[in-house]
DNA sequence: GTCGCTAATGATATACTATATCAATTACGC
DNA sequence: GCGTAATTGATATAGTATATCATTAGCGAC
């Protein structure tokens, strides 16, 4: 993401907490911006990483970890529990709906590819879960998937 | 799941590798077992200690990782990731198709639950899938939920 | 039978992901 | 400034998983 849309799109997360009464502090903006520049998911150590690289910050893993607890709180970050990767949330960049999106995520390689999908089939698979008891977390399903690459790899 | 029917499954199991040149030995049957009798989900170190329990065998973490491999290989056991907990393939233990199985992983508590769905609608999911480039790991997706009672206890 | 090979298991170390807990610091209203 | 709550730091530890090398078991050739 460009430099310009990640500072939009921070600038706009700082008003949706304000919003809610919650704090964007500068350390949990470098944890969002991290997620935001990288446009991909990263590992909670990942991000340790990163922030220590680029913005010559060491925070504690532990710190992380309760700064993404934060960001999830405040739907700003996205855990994926398949690949225990954290993802900065597509809404917080643009100010339109796009549909249900869903995300793809490779069993090789971890590569994450976000798609929407037919409304229609959601609301059938969300009857299908209630039918059961059960609740859907998200309609934002995480799929087990072979991304392109990997496949031609095995092949 | 019954003695007779763990028995059962065990048998068909042991032919299934057998046709495919492996080795279903007595310690992989017993993690099988393990899973097939307690008939739900558990984690590998779980596993370790229901094989104490149940059979007195010291089974090592290690071993059980890579008997669990072996298992997964064989189509015999699913590894949840939502998870991170094992379970025995439903197929295993009986003879006829039932649709397309679905896992629903509670949130909270981790109960899982096994569904089935319409399959015009996985077809569609599928298709949606391969539109980007991207192919379904398995048909059997892994949904995040919240379960009934964990729904009443937050509420 | 035993030699030699491969498959399977054991033992140990270590990486990675995550949470618990208590201490120190910062922010902020009064 | 003072007191309180929010935030962050520091440390320990739990839980999940893999890497690696050693040992044992299974099995065919001779």
């Amino acid at each position: 993401m460009s430099v310009n849309k990640v500072q939009a799109a921070i600038e706009s997360a700082e008003n949706s907490c304000k919003a809610r009464g919650a704090n964007l502090t500068s350390k949990r903006k470098q944890v969002l911006s991290a997620l935001l520049q990288s446009n991909k998911a990263r590992s909670a150590y990942e991000l340790v990483d990163y922030c220590k690289d680029k913005f010559g910050e060491a925070l504690p893993p532990m710190s992380v970890y309760r700064i993404l607890d934060f960001l999830q709180d405040e739907h700003l970050v996205h855990k994926l529990k398949l690949a225990n990767k954290y993802i900065a949330c597509t809404h917080i960049a643009c100010d339109h709906e796009h549909g249900v999106v869903q995300f793809l995520i490779c069993n090789s390689c971890q590569t994450v590819r976000e798609i929407t999908i037919n409304k229609s089939t959601i609301n059938t698979l969300q009857r299908t879960v209630e039918d059961a008891g059960f609740q859907l977390a998200s309609p934002q399903l995480e799929i087990n998937c072979i991304c392109h690459s990997c496949q031609n790899k095995a092949a």
